[in-house]
Formats: C-alpha cells, sequence, structure tokens
RNA sequence: GCUCCGGUCGUCUAGCGGUUAGGACGUCGCCCUUUCACGGCGAAGGUCGCGGGUUCGAAUCCCGUCCGGAGUACCA
C-alpha cells in the first residue's frame, strides 16, 4: 500500500515556521517513498475562518518547494478537500448516523452554562477535567426525545468506553497508553451541525486513506480520543507520528517575541528557501552521520522517522543565518542579481521593509530597502556594474537583503564617510598629497581596467614613500575616501569596479574635506 | 488540580551496555590578508537533569525524584 499524508491546517492565521517544519516533514516522507502528500483545509470553526489564510499557506509552501498531489487548489480522488465543503457535500453524515445507531456515539443536550458549572465544580474537587457522561450518556431514549422535541440545542458526543486501556503506537515515542476512564466524551458534532476537528479529521484520513498522521506533539492528549473514535468504527489506525516543538530561545513555544516567525517573513529578510528548508527539518530531525548542509534531493534521500527527535528544539536564528550564507556563496552572481531584484518587487517584502521592528531587529528598515531598491534599479541600467558589485560582496553577506546595504557604496553619487574612519586615517599627514597623486595619475590616464592595474597605482606611491612591502598605509585612507568605511571588499577589487571617473570623484571629495 | 510528553557542551544533535562522549552553529585564538568577510587550523565549553539500583562495566536498562513543556473548549 503506497503512503499518503496529509497537512492539514486550519485556515485561521499565517503559516508560520512550526507549521513549515510539519509540511516539510509531509514533503519528505511522501517523497522519500513515492507516495502521496494531500492538503486539506480544515475550516469547521467558521467564528476563526481567515480567508487569506489558505491562499497564504499554499503559496509560500510553493515558494519553498512543497507542492501537492492532492488538495483544495489542485483537486484529487477525494475532493473536495475542505472540510466546511465536505460537510456541505453531507460527507459526514452517514458516518455520525452509524455512530449514533450503533450507540457508540450519543446526543447532549447540556447548555454551554451547565458545561462551566461542571469544570469549576471539577477543577474545585480536584477531579480531572472533562465530560465524562453528564445526564445524557445513559439517558433514557424518552429523555432524549423529549428534549430534542423541546427544541434544545444538542451536540453529539462520543462515548468512550469506560474501564479500558486505550493504546496508539506512535512512531517517535513508541507505545502510549491510557487508561479510558480519563479521556471525556469528545464532541463529535457541534450545536451548529458542524463536525469538530476530532471527528472531520479521523473521517476524512480514513475515507482519503491516509497512512500516516504527522502532526505536532500538542495533539498527543487527544491522541486517546482520536484512537477511541477509530475504533467504535472498527477501523484501524494509521501511524502516528507526533513532532515534538520548535521552542524560541527561552525554551517556550515561538512566538513573535523570538523573532519572525512567519515564514514569509524570512522570505522578505532574503532568506532562501532551500537553507530555510534545511534548518528547518534539521530542528528535530538527524539525518544520521554528521550530516547538515543538504540538498533537497539529499534530504528526500535521507528522510526516516527513525531520526525524529522526540525532545523539543529551539529555534537558534544564528545557525540558519549561517546556512544561508554558505547557499549565497554557492549561487552564482547572476542567480543572485536576479534573486535580490524579485526581492524588490515582492509585495510582501517592501511591506515588511516598511516598518520598524525593535522586536525583529529591524531598526532601520527603510534605509535597507532603499539600498536594495537602488542596487535593483542599477541591474536594469547597468546589469554588469551591480553583478560586479555582487561579486565582490557575496562572500561577505547572509541574507539577500544584506546585499543593499552592502553594495551601498557603489551605488550611490557620494558616500556617507565614517566619522570613526575619518578620524583615524584623514588625519595622517601624508593623505592630502597622497589624494593628490591619485589625482593627478588618474587625470594623467593611469590605466586602471584591471585590480593588479588598481594596485600597481596605489603600490607606486607607497613605494615612493618607501613602503616597500607594507601598502596599508595607503590602502586604508583611499578605501575610507572609496568607500566611506573601514570594512569591505578588497581595495584593489573595488577600484577596478569603480572605475576611474567615480574614483576621481571621491577622491577629489575626500581632498577637500581635508582642507 | 488532573492527564500526558520531554531532559547529552549556550544551541541543534551523534550515541542504542565497554568511545579520550563525536559533529555543526555560536564564542575565543592562530594562519591567510590592505580592512571586513570567506577559507584553513586549533582551543575553551558536557559530573550525559538529579538520586538510587541492575551489571565486571551505564549517557545507554529499571525505579524514584526534580525541572521544563503541552493538553485540559460546541479551537484546531
Amino acid at each position: 500500500m503506497s503512503v499518503r499524508v496529509r497537512f492539514a491546517p486550519s485556515p485561521t492565521g499565517l503559516l508560520h515556521v512550526g507549521a513549515l517544519r510539519t509540511a516539510l516533514y509531509d514533503h519528505l516522507f511522501s517523497q522519500h517513498h513515492g507516495g502521496q502528500n494531500i492538503l486539506r483545509i480544515e475550516d469547521t470553526d467558521r467564528t476563526r475562518y481567515n480567508p487569506e489564510s489558505e491562499e497564504e499557506f499554499v503559496s509560500t509552501l510553493a515558494w519553498v518547494g512543497i507542492e501537492f498531489d492532492e488538495g483544495p487548489h489542485v483537486g484529487g480522488p477525494y475532493a473536495p478537500y475542505r472540510q466546511s465543503e465536505r460537510q456541505a457535500a453531507g460527507l459526514y453524515q452517514p458516518w455520525i448516523d452509524q455512530l449514533l445507531e450503533s450507540g457508540h456515539a450519543y446526543r447532549a443536550f447540556d447548555t454551554p452554562e451547565e458545561l462551566d458549572e461542571m469544570r469549576t465544580f471539577q477543577q474545585v474537587n480536584k477531579m480531572p477535567t472533562g465530560y465524562f457522561g453528564g445526564d445524557w450518556r445513559d439517558a433514557l431514549p424518552e429523555k432524549v426525545a423529549q428534549a430534542e422535541a423541546e427544541g434544545k440545542r444538542s451536540v453529539i458526543r462520543l462515548k468512550v468506553p469506560r474501564g479500558q486501556t486505550i493504546t496508539i503506537e506512535d512512531a517517535i515515542r513508541g507505545r502510549l497508553e491510557w487508561d479510558s476512564d480519563v479521556v471525556d466524551d469528545p464532541v463529535l458534532i457541534k450545536a451548529d451541525g458542524m463536525p469538530t476537528y476530532h471527528f472531520a479529521a479521523i473521517v476524512d484520513d480514513h475515507m482519503m486513506g491516509i497512512t500516516h498522521v504527522f502532526r505536532g506533539e500538542e495533539w498527543i492528549p487527544s491522541a486517546p480520543k482520536h484512537a477511541a473514535l477509530i475504533a467504535a468504527f472498527g477501523w484501524e489506525q494509521p501511524v502516528w507520528v507526533h513532532c515534538s516543538v520548535i521552542t524560541g530561545a527561552d525554551g517556550k513555544k515561538l512566538s513573535k517575541r523570538h523573532g519572525a516567525t512567519r515564514v514569509l517573513d524570512y522570505a522578505a529578510m532574503g532568506i532562501l528557501p532551500e537553507p530555510l528548508k534545511n534548518f528547518v527539518a534539521l530542528i528535530g530531525w538527524a539525518p544520521g552521520g554528521d550530516r547538515e548542509v543538504m540538498s533537497r534531493a539529499d534530504m528526500v534521500e535521507a528522510f526516516d522517522i527513525k531520526g525524529l527527535q522526540a525532545s523539543p528544539g529551539r529555534f537558534d536564528k544564528e545557525k540558519l543565518t549561517w546556512m544561508n550564507g554558505v547557499a549565497i556563496r554557492a549561487m552564482s552572481p547572476p542567480e543572485l542579481l536576479d534573486a535580490v531584484v524579485s526581492l524588490t518587487e515582492s509585495a510582501h517584502a517592501q511591506a515588511y521593509w516598511s516598518e520598524a521592528d525593535e522586536e525583529l531587529g529591524k531598526l532601520a528598515p527603510e534605509k535597507t530597502w532603499e539600498a536594495l531598491l537602488a542596487l535593483a534599479e542599477r541591474a536594469r541600467t547597468d546589469r554588469d556594474y551591480a553583478l560586479a558589485a555582487i561579486v565582490l560582496e557575496q562572500e561577505r553577506v547572509t541574507t539577500l537583503a544584506d546585499f543593499g546595504l552592502a553594495c551601498e557604496f557603489f551605488m550611490v553619487d557620494e558616500v556617507e564617510i565614517n566619522v570613526k574612519a575619518k578620524d583615524k586615517w584623514f588625519t595622517k599627514d601624508y593623505v592630502p598629497e597622497m589624494f593628490d597623486y591619485f589625482i593627478h595619475e588618474l587625470e594623467s590616464g593611469f590605466n586602471v581596467s584591471t585590480n593588479s592595474d588598481c594596485e600597481e597605482l596605489v603600490r607606486n606611491y607607497a613605494i615612493q614613500r618607501g613602503w616597500v612591502d607594507n601598502a596599508a598605509p595607503a590602502v586604508h585612507p583611499t578605501r575610507v575616501a572609496l568607500t566611506g568605511k573601514t570594512a569591505g571588499p578588497a581595495l584593489f577589487d573595488l577600484m577596478a569596479v569603480l572605475g576611474r571617473e567615480r574614483m576621481l570623484a571621491r577622491l577629489q571629495r575626500a581632498r577637500g574635506m581635508l582642507r
């Protein structure tokens, strides 16, 4: 039997990194086994429905390279794939009828107030909380009929068997057991007629032939309910794979205070899909051996439930950034430039960089964005120049967004001279004369078309000053004049890229600042 | 409160009764070098949460305990 897995998000919010990892495991597992990966939308809660959510799930997942074999956006043999539509099509009705008839489920007419009261009583008396029967589990048929005749609202609950041991086999944690007396009777059908998650997910998994269920460990406590439901139907349990949660630096569930949690925000920062996947997969999964940096194909080939970790994992942004840097260095400059350009065309990236957010470490985002736009603009007007700048900054950045500020000095007409750099290097007594020398040489037509030409220009001056094997005193002030900074690409390389005119302008301006 | 899950360097992890407890990120140092970075080399960092067992021998098996986390809805 072929492997069938499903990613079944609730369309209430945005795609965050925890959900991404679950989706990724579904994807890797199904690919590894040549099975199918299904997208199912669990929209049984009408009050929390967010219409933009589903679109974000599909498009963001597509961005990282996760496609589905079946789903609401592509169809499939088990359509529809939205639970609200499945409910409307009456797909759940026969199953709930079957449960009612076989005595595995019952109607309960408790009001929300009555349930609240019950819970409070249980808590005060240190009892397990939940609905363990109430007035309706074993109510006489006449009583039920009367309540129905009075038009009371009711839900349908599962009659969890008492005095038994409920067992599930978890692929990561092994056998998990519960005394069925502590498992309360879950609502299967709500008063509004919609199925609950518990009911819809189990029925759909069965109808869709799901073989393995990957979900977060927050589902473990409700697993016995699902097992009891499956047993009531007489079905076989799928293989349960309860993945550990991803936490922030403080060990609590990942949230905004730990940094960006929305996957799209990582795209906006210029994190690439491949390293993002690589990194997220490795939180809670060890491919075996010392493998870490892997391609998508490597991950598909290596993926095995056995490598999944039971303990929670922290999201270490430093490591993500490192992996992204590795990926950037492995790309070709044209690819990188194209990626930067498309980043500037992304509506979400534009929105992301339009507002400062201290929590996310965005202190002066508008500068980053403007620099990025300047680079993208140059890619259109002078692609070779933009490419040359990318080449020199490639090994100095870790995200696509970094390229903006890193390449800024190449793009602007007047570089902003760093005060500290100026104080340190422009105060040397030989500097005015040295700049005059370079200006003179450049005006006289000294060839500066390659980096070794540029090196010759600078070294000529150094040698003339007697700095034979040490051009540093000449290099540093020149770098500051040309870039405004003390850190950056090799001076002779950047000189060759800037070219004669830009060098002249910058040197003259720097010279002017000296008096 | 009740139920459940988890616990190896700061972080992600390897490990499946015998290892100097290995790798990666981060940190620090050295080399490379005009700076930063990249790259190379190296170092620090772990009484395997703690306490008892079992065993010739335990991070690995058993029990207890502590700590952390999750669930406890007509939300998923």
